[in-house]
DNA sequence: GTCGTTTTGGAATTTTTATTCCATTCCTCG
DNA sequence: CGAGGAATGGAATAAAAATTCCAAAACGAC
């Protein structure tokens, strides 16, 4: 066991943070786990029960008492106290906040910050409710049956594309991002075995559509995650993912899309096993 | 004693301070106190147990078991909870609901998504309130003076600096994203009246810390976007962004991240007119 | 592979905390 | 001023939580 270094408890927040930053390079598995989950929802500790908090970490309660001694506390109940006494209810909770961040003039960060947040989360109500199983369940199996996955989305669909690349790589699916750096194609890396997973927003790039058909003149299975049924992707794939991003004045989210794919590569990887 | 006229005990605070109100007049000596400081310091149920919480009124415990019981619930425990909950949301801990998911149909991709949606969702309310509007206003200055905005973010923030290349340049702002494509690092690109705007998430990229130590010490002002207090990023900034990602079993959703960059560069854009 | 060490999960134990119960006190009203 | 009922305090009990401990697993060095 990493014996504890220092013998003293933090005595404040800040302490306590500086010290969780401090040792969690370093610590085993389970240990880390506990020093994230804590470092992400410290404010849990004041009102949670070391089960609880462990059940969070996905730990058992003994190792979180270990952690609990490694942070220099005698023990869970010794860690508590510090996040007691400086507890302050503070925040309202959300549906007020947001109304005290709208009712700024229009123009503050604050406000703006409001719109988004609340943009953002009738997209994602709105994708639970209007995605089409089917078409999931149809796209998930062609790409868990692809040799490689390849992936193309540009312009505002790039940041969608590039997040895919990193969660199938995560997931261990081979994946190959199309991401047009050089103008380079990289049109014959498609092999007969693999799939197309296509992402494109109104205004429709080209360079992704002809890629799109060129995988399937030559008969590899197409994905698209797009925003219109009529989209001119759409009429290219074997499988469409409608995201329905709602927009705030001229600008549109990703959360939508971010979540779908996110929910595709999870599902793919499930499947490969 | 007096009888509880209503059964059901009060699910909200406001319903619960109502109650408080109604019932205080006309209630014996002990029970009043009991009343009277629960009114005054209610911040502190949350936190205490019954032995502080009477000790602080100045009354036995089991006159605080009784005062509970008039209010509605069935006892202390039960009148606790409704203000944990209240402060901390969202308790439903993940180990029971991963084990849900897999009770139900093996994880099938529906389920999946709707279990993304509601961390995503999450992670949104959890970002309108916890978000310090003071950093968020310090980081559109900062950041609305500079005459090049950097941007660097590697990994699984990747998705997150592309999108806000994209964005500014929607709104005009002269933004470069540093890629590290070729392995090239541009260092000499920064210059002193620039800004960096950095993204790093837990486990933070050695270049991303690099380029925003490099920038700091040639004295150019350095915005956070990252996951922690303590993040090594948070140190070598002049302002830091918070995004309290949710994360649903080992996979963490960008829904926030991407909706607070799309606000900053929104409120920069509007700042530079 | 095998040995020694570190890490881990869970059951057993201890401590703390909540809750109940009842004998006593304190009112109030006749 | 005394009887009856409500209110009270504290001791006893039950429940929940924290903490310890140890056998088993995982890991690392040889």
């Amino acid at each position: 066991m990493p014996v504890p270094d220092v013998l003293s408890a933090p005595s404040t927040l800040e302490e306590f943070h500086d010290r969780l930053a401090a040792i969690t390079e370093g610590l085993p598995k389970r240990l880390r786990q506990c020093a994230e989950f804590v470092a992400a929802r410290s404010d849990r500790i004041a009102v949670s029960t070391v089960a609880d908090l462990a059940a969070g970490a996905g730990v058992p309660p003994s190792a979180l008492m270990r952690f609990c001694r490694i942070m220099g506390f005698t023990g869970y109940s010794d860690m508590q106290r510090l996040f007691r006494e400086a507890y302050v209810p503070g925040l309202p909770d959300y549906a007020t906040r947001l109304k005290t961040l709208k009712d700024r003039e229009g123009g503050s960060p604050g406000a703006l910050l409001a719109e988004f947040v609340d943009a953002g989360r009738t997209s994602l109500e709105r994708l639970a409710k209007t995605l089409d199983e089917d078409a999931l369940n149809r796209a998930v199996g062609l790409l868990g049956r692809a040799d490689t996955v390849h992936l193309i989305g540009l312009r505002r669909a790039f940041p969608v594309a590039s997040y895919l690349a990193y969660v199938f790589d995560k997931v261990q699916v081979p994946a190959m991002l199309h991401d047009g750096v050089g103008l380079l194609d990289h049109r014959f890396a498609l092999r007969a075995t693999d799939a197309l997973l296509a992402i494109a927003f109104a205004p429709y790039s080209e360079e992704t559509l002809a890629l799109a058909q060129d995988a399937r003149t030559r008969g590899l299975p197409v994905v698209a995650l797009t925003d219109r049924p009529g989209s001119p992707l759409a009429r290219l794939s074997d499988a469409v993912l409608l995201v329905p991003e709602a927009d705030f004045g001229a600008f549109r989210s990703l959360s939508a899309a971010i979540t779908l794919a996110l929910t595709l590569v999870v599902a793919v990887g499930a499947v490969r096993g």
